[in-house]
DNA sequence: CGCTCGAATGTTAGCGTTGTCATTTTTAAA
DNA sequence: TTTAAAAATGACAACGCTAACATTCGAGCG
C-alpha cells in the first residue's frame, strides 16, 4: 500500500497542550519575537511604545492569558504566597488574610491559604504543600509550630512572616502584638475598678497559644497585685457563645462569687452577657465583663462590651509590606512589628 | 594570553535552580528512571514493591518535595481549584470554603480563594487570574456575574460549580437552595404566628443578589396573603449590628407601626435585638423577628432567634464531590443540587 | 564621519515534570 | 517448553515560559 508521500514527515509525538494561546502565538501575530511579549508583560518600559501597542492588541485579539506554570518554572519562583492559619473561619485570621490578600493581589501575587485546626503536625504537612508551588513568601500563625516546621523552612529559603504575636523567636519576622501584655492590662483595669474576684475564661488555651498568653497575663497581673483568679475555666472546644454562657454559670458559682470575669474571646463574652441577662445579674453593677476581638456586636450589645482590640487588618497590611519589600530585594533586616492592642472601655467593665 | 586549555570546553549557560532536589535526584539516588519516581508518586499500583520502597527511601532522605509547576505545565493541568467569593470575611462563605478546602486538601488539591467584594467587574478579572494557574476546577458564588465571565469560563473548559444559589441557569454545575423559597417560609411563618405589620430589613440588596432573593420572597407571600411588607430597608453596607440596630428603629417608626420584622441576615436581627432590650420592646409580644443564617448567637441570645438555616459546610461538602467527581471523569451531568434551607423557629418569632 | 555606548530586540537553552511510545521482564496460557 | 499477553520500566520530547547571552540600531561625541 503506498504511503501518501505528503503526509507526516516526521511522526512528531502527539501532545497534549492547554488549548489556549501562547505567547509564541501573541509574537507572531504581532510581529515581534516571545521575548519581547514577556518583557512587556513583565516590565513594560523595557518595551518601545511601538512595539508595545501592537502586542497589546494582539493580547487582546487572542484573549491570550499568561500560562503562569510555565513562568514560575522558568524563572524559578512563583507569584504565590502561602498562608497557613488556624482556621479560616475565626473572624480575627479571616479580617489579616483579607487585608493580606488584597495587598498582595495589587501587585498580582495570589494567595494560597489553609487551616490547620491548631494541629501542628498538620500545619507542617500543609507548609510542606505550599512550599510544592515554589511560594515568593510564607505567612504563618504565631510561633508555635510543629516538629519539622524549622527543617522545612530552612530549606525553602524565602520571607517568612509569624503574625498575630511578636513574644518568641521569629524563623525571620513577626507581625503582631504582645498577647500578654494585652491581658496585664485587662487585668489592671479591672483591679483599677475596684474589683477582687476575677474569673479568667478561655477556649482551647492548650493549642491556642495566644489565647492562652492572654488569660495567663491576666492572672500574673492579679497575682502581682495580691488579689489572684478566683477560678480559671478552659473550654475544650472552639470559642462559642453557649459555652461562654455556661462557663461563665460555672464561674458565678465559685464560692465566694466573682465580681468580675475576664473572657479570652467577645464570643464567649457574649454568651456570658445573655447568660446575665436571664439570670437577671447586672452588668457591671454585680459582675463586670471583659472580652477580647472587639467584634462587630461590642459597641452595639447591651451593655456594650469593653474589650481589647486587636489590629486585624493592620496585620495583614503590614505582613504583606514586610515580604513585598523582602521579595523586591530590600533591607534584609528581621524586624518584629508590634503593633499594640488597645483596651476599649465600654459599660461592661 | 594563553587559556588553560582545561577550563569551561562549553560554555554552558547559568541557570538558575529552585536549589531544591529535583525528580533525577531521587531517581539517580534510587537507582531508576525519573519516570519511575513520577509514576509512585502518581499511581503507586504501577510500580513493584522493590522499587518503591527504594525510591521512598530516597525521596525521604533528600526531602524531595515535588515541583507542581512543573507538573502542572507538563499535564497542561493542575491541582489548584480557584474558588472566588463575594468576601472570605463572610462567615457563611468561609463556612462553604473551609469544608471545600477540606475535602480538595485530603485529595492533594490547593485552594486558591479570593474575594470579589461584591464587584463583578473585579469578579471577572479574578477568574481571569485563576485560570492563568490552569486550575482543575472552578468554583463560583451565585449566578450573577461580570460581562466577560461567560467567555472566560468557555475558554476555560474546566468543572465549574455556583455555589449558594440554584435559582438560575448555571454554567455547569449548582449547589445551594432557592432564596426566594426560603423567604417565602419566613413569610408564611410570620402569617400563621398571626403578624399583619411585617418590615423587611436587608443590607446590600442592590449587590447581593441571594440576600435581595430572600427578601423578595417575604415580600412575594405576604402580597400573596393580602398583608404586603409595610416597610422594605435597604442598608447600603455590610450586614453589621450597628445598622441593623437603626435599621430596626426606623421600622419600628413607620406609620402604623409593625409587629413583625424579617432580617436578611442574623447580625442585623441580633442588632434589632439588642435595640428592643434598650427601648424595652417586648420579642415576640410586641414583634416579631427573624433573621438568616443560624449563626453561633442565634441559639443562646435573649429571646433566641428564629431563622434560616442555610447548609454551609453542606454546600462546600457537595460542591466539592461534585467537582471531583467530574475530575475523575465521571459522568458529565449538568446536576442543581438543591439542600434546602430550614426555618428554625425559636422564642423570637 | 567613524566610534563608543546604551537601549531595544532577538537567539538559545533550559526550568522539572509528564505523555507517548519503545523496550524489557514477568506471568499465564497453550 | 514455547509463546503470547500483560506488567514494569525506560527514553525522549514537549509543556510555555524566562535567564543569559548575542546582536542590532541609533544617539552622542570628538
Amino acid at each position: 500500500m503506498a504511503r501518501n508521500p505528503q503526509e507526516d514527515p516526521k511522526p512528531a509525538r502527539a501532545r497534549r497542550r492547554a488549548g489556549r494561546a501562547t505567547m509564541s502565538d501573541v509574537a507572531r501575530l504581532a510581529g515581534v519575537s516571545a521575548i519581547t511579549v514577556s518583557r512587556l508583560l513583565r516590565d513594560p518600559a523595557s518595551v518601545s511604545g511601538t512595539l508595545a501597542v501592537r502586542i497589546r492588541d494582539a493580547i487582546e485579539r487572542l484573549g491570550y492569558v499568561p500560562n503562569l506554570m510555565a513562568g514560575g518554572l522558568a524563572a524559578a519562583k512563583s507569584r504565590i504566597v502561602g498562608v497557613v492559619v488556624p482556621s479560616i473561619r475565626n473572624a480575627f485570621f479571616a479580617a489579616s488574610v483579607d487585608a493580606l490578600s488584597a495587598r498582595f493581589g495589587e501587585r498580582g501575587y495570589a494567595v494560597l491559604d489553609s487551616s490547620s485546626d491548631y494541629d501542628l503536625r498538620r500545619e507542617d504537612t500543609l507548609i510542606e504543600a505550599m512550599l510544592a508551588w515554589n511560594p515568593a513568601a510564607l505567612v504563618l500563625t504565631g510561633f508555635a509550630h510543629g516538629p519539622r516546621a524549622a527543617a522545612i523552612v530552612a530549606r525553602a529559603g524565602v520571607p517568612i512572616v509569624e503574625m498575630w504575636d511578636v513574644a518568641g523567636r521569629p524563623f525571620d519576622m513577626a507581625v503582631g502584638f504582645d498577647h500578654n501584655a494585652a491581658g496585664r492590662s485587662v487585668a489592671r483595669h479591672l483591679l483599677a475598678r475596684g474589683r477582687r474576684r476575677v474569673a479568667v475564661i478561655g477556649a482551647m488555651l492548650g493549642k491556642d497559644t495566644r489565647a492562652s498568653a492572654r488569660c495567663a497575663g491576666v492572672r500574673e497581673e492579679l497575682e502581682r497585685a495580691g488579689r489572684p483568679a478566683v477560678a480559671t475555666i478552659d473550654l475544650p472546644r472552639a470559642s462559642n457563645v453557649g459555652d461562654g454562657a455556661s462557663a461563665f454559670a460555672e464561674a458565678l458559682a465559685a464560692p465566694g462569687g466573682i465580681d468580675a470575669a475576664a473572657f479570652s474571646n467577645d464570643v464567649l463574652a457574649l454568651g456570658a452577657i445573655f447568660e446575665c441577662q436571664k439570670r437577671g445579674v447586672r452588668i457591671p453593677d454585680d459582675v463586670a465583663i471583659v472580652g477580647f476581638g472587639d467584634l462587630d456586636f461590642a459597641a452595639h450589645c447591651r451593655p456594650s462590651l469593653t474589650t481589647l482590640r486587636p489590629p486585624r487588618e493592620q496585620i495583614g497590611n503590614e505582613t504583606a509590606r514586610l515580604l513585598l519589600s523582602r521579595i523586591d530585594g530590600q533591607t534584609p533586616e528581621r524586624p518584629v512589628v508590634d503593633l499594640g492592642c488597645d483596651l476599649v472601655v465600654r459599660e461592661s467593665a
